[in-house]
DNA sequence: CCCATAATTGAGACTGAGTTTCAGTCTACG
DNA sequence: CGTAGACTGAAACTCAGTCTCAATTATGGG
């Protein structure tokens, strides 16, 4: 957390940003609710926590930390977005189960890598990647 | 196209569905566009070709259309939906160029591969997915 | 061939997620 | 400190897509 904040007051100094309490209460609040949530999610966790910040503020600084890599955004299906804090947390993708809406994280460096090829073969740039597998986990599949 | 209309039709029929002048028209029409439009595109067309549908039914039907498998829905970031019809088209995935919008298929076997690996360790029934691949394509890279 | 029934349509209201605006507030450099 | 310029919240707005409902139309049975 420490570490997290003074990241952060790092990357927004770098971009003549300034430390707001409305940033650091949220930057706490992403790290404290843990890995996907929503902005609901977050709002509702800051509400029950007594602190709070609007929505537009939620927003511009979510983007802030998903910019300075410290949070990644998971674009959902339908426009819905999810977060996930990335603190010296791997690179990884995502099974969604369609029932009950878990996320389950995957890992493949093959997959990586023959992505990295297929760029090669189409003289693509790649700066980014979005690869999810959609279904029914284990406990909504055995019903 | 006669052989998607039969196709459609019979979609139809075995879901109590009708096939009325306004799907036969989409249907050409979204034939008629090709790969990787929007609907507005789609909307566009149909207008120039002096054509028309509403707003509605053309989301209706092209709900009806990738039930029926014909065509893919693409979810694109922020909820911006692509469509591509399937006629005896093979699954493939998509580069897209973040500068100048173009869409770039790829196919990967060996992905499909450790999909259903992962899923398998994971006991996790796969329905479908996404694999999305960002960055700039090779005219606008190089500028 | 015609009718009744149920599906379909279009216009426009509505939704939900996210963005923008703008006046008042606050941060932090000098 | 003072102040330029960044930040905030409320509310208006946007955008893609969905829903409602009254009028229209396809279709299967007689």
């Amino acid at each position: 957390m420490q570490q997290a904040a003074a990241r952060f007051a790092d990357y927004l100094s770098r971009n003549r940003l300034r430390m707001t309490r409305e940033r650091r209460v949220i930057l706490e609040q992403v790290l404290a609710v843990g890995k996907h949530f929503d902005v609901d999610d977050l709002l509702v966790h800051m509400r029950n926590g007594g602190l709070r910040a609007s929505r537009a503020t939620l927003y511009r600084t979510l983007a802030h930390l998903v910019d300075s890599g410290m949070v990644h955004k998971v674009e959902m299906a339908k426009g819905q977005a999810r977060y996930e804090p990335m603190l010296g947390r791997h690179h990884h993708d995502h099974l969604v189960c369609l029932k009950c809406g878990e996320i389950i994280e995957f890992e493949s460096p093959e997959v990586e890598r023959i992505q990295e090829e297929v760029c090669r073969r189409k003289r693509f740039t790649m700066t980014g990647h979005t690869h999810q597998i959609r279904g029914y986990c284990r406990r909504c599949s055995s019903r």
